[in-house]
RNA sequence: GUGAUUGUAGCUCAGUAGGUUAGAGCGCUGGAUUGUGGUUCCAGAGGUCGCGGGUUCGAGCCCCGUCUUUCACCCCA
């Protein structure tokens, strides 16, 4: 058989051991945050019914689903006349009916209708899985891809974005990663495409402000005009797009350019509600009202969320926002909810442009013992059984190889310590501990030894 | 999906106008140093030039296809 050089599909990506230290790492301290603020773990399968999926991305989303093939010889069930036709989209729907998940919100809805009986509501849940887009691959952009979602549905209070805010200010924070903490509302939007006159233009109207920081000003406008708004309400809309000041100041401005659209004037009260609440914490990112900010209209009804890491060019590295009926799709009515989504693999990207991973990670081994033969073995294996006792990660060479071989491969793993027993050490009762950073060698006992490396 | 772009040693990249045996740095292996890694010195190994086809006396280089990479648009984490 021919030798065949192994590749992985375009998008995806191995992570070595080194490489899953540092994912495990931002793992871990999304996961820490989230446990923090009362949110429970479930997860739910890779694929899920393509019914389940499909329209709830809208139509760019339901091209961008991975599909599975139905198991079986599924072309002798097709009829002649469909093959015919070569419509791949129609044919889709007969031999596939199961699709890679697109993202972990849907499958949460499809989970909290299904398991709603057994839900205690308001119902916090967080989700860390991968999930799969065919989407083209660039920078930041992947088919295959983490997300760590939290959401809290069964509730309406903003008391939830507010602690969303806090909980994203917290994993950045400890993160090391400084960034902006966008804030919007939809209400706010169609509020202002309803002064406009223009209620039935609100995506197209959004979409062009979104690209406002991109495109500028005058490109904005020109895209508004080609999607056929009025002069005249582009022009009304200048002053808002332009909207300047502190958070307070642009909330003042809004209620008054608002005050003859109820749903305005309710978005407004939403995001003045956050804001006064948000002032009592000693926040240490900037949360900023950005108009321009639209993101995901095809679920969100209320508060929307959108975090920019500062010091990197890369696209948005979490987002989120309210929904007010997400189930309704899926038969339950009436569960308003708000979450928030890390990307895993943007956040892994922008550390590594930064360099900002703690200097020893704690999954790695602490501390390694230099294997010098069968004597050795006998009098180490103990000693490594009670650091491991005490949670020091350590381990031996399986082999009494040469020693270099064996410090070189400590160094490479880069293990902060090594612990060196030969003949005369066993002899004398001590063994001597290598600071493998500095350098330093000193004699310890094993008792000190395990005092050293538990404090 | 549209338009570009990339691929040569494990990695980052040279490779002249199409010419005989494809190079460098880093890494790797061995030695200097049989109880010391990271620094230094010496030596060595390592290549279907992404894959398939074509043009040519001759292709890493030119042409076509394909896969892959990166980028913009669309959209998005």
């Amino acid at each position: 058989m021919a030798i065949q050089k192994p590749y992985i599909p375009k998008g995806t990506r191995d992570f070595s051991p080194a490489e899953m230290l540092k994912r495990n790492y931002i793992f871990d301290t999304i996961k820490k945050h989230f446990v923090r603020f009362g949110y429970q773990p479930i997860e739910t399968p890779a694929m899920e019914n393509l019914s389940t999926l499909i329209g709830k991305y809208g139509e760019e989303g339901d091209k961008l689903l991975f599909k599975i093939l139905n198991s079986g010889d599924f072309l002798t069930k097709t009829s002649d006349e469909l093959l015919a036709q070569r419509n791949s989209q129609k044919l889709t729907t007969k031999i596939s009916e199961k699709g890679l998940r697109y993202d972990l919100t849907v499958p949460f809805a499809r989970y909290v209708v299904q398991h709603q009986n057994e839900i205690n509501f308001p119902f916090k849940r967080y989700q860390i899985q991968p999930v799969w887009r065919a989407d083209r691959p660039q920078k930041g952009r992947y088919r295959e891809f983490f997300q760590c979602d939290a959401d809290v549905v069964g509730t309406n209070s903003m008391l939830n974005e507010v602690e969303i805010v806090q909980l994203i200010d917290g994993i950045f924070s400890d993160l090391k990663i400084n960034v902006v903490i966008k804030l919007n509302n939809r209400k706010i939007l169609s509020g202002i495409a309803e002064i406009l006159g223009q209620a039935d233009k609100i995506i197209d109207i959004t979409v062009a402000m979104d690209k406002l920081d991109k495109i500028g000003l005058n490109n904005v406008n020109i895209e508004l005009i080609d999607k056929g708004l009025p002069q005249t309400a582009v022009d009304q809309l200048q002053p808002i797009i332009l909207l300047s000041g502190n958070n307070n100041e642009k909330l003042a401005s809004l209620k008054s350019v608002l005050s003859n659209s109820e749903i305005g004037l309710k978005g407004v009260a939403e995001m003045q509600e956050i804001i006064d609440y948000l002032q009592m914490f000693d926040l240490q990112n900037e949360v900023e009202l950005d108009l321009t900010l639209a993101r995901g209209l095809n679920y969100y009804t209320g508060t929307i969320f959108e975090v920019k890491a500062n010091d990197v060019q890369i696209g948005s590295i979490c987002g989120g926002g309210r929904y007010d009926d997400l189930t309704g799709i899926f038969g339950l009515k009436d569960v308003s909810g708000v979450g928030i989504s890390f990307g895993a693999d943007r956040i892994f990207d922008v550390l590594n442009e930064l360099d900002l991973y703690p200097k020893h990670q704690s999954e790695n081994t602490k501390v390694f013992f230099v294997n010098f033969g069968k004597a050795e073995e006998i009098f180490c294996l103990p000693i490594l059984a009670k650091l491991r006792k005490a949670g020091v990660n350590a381990e031996i060479y399986p082999e009494a190889t040469k020693m270099k071989k064996q410090m070189k491969f400590a160094n490479d793993k880069a293990i902060p310590f090594v612990v060196i027993i030969g003949e005369d050490e066993m002899q004398k009762g001590e063994l001597v501990l290598k600071n493998m950073e500095s350098g330093e060698q000193k004699f310890l006992s094993i008792e000190e030894l395990l005092i050293f490396m538990t404090k």
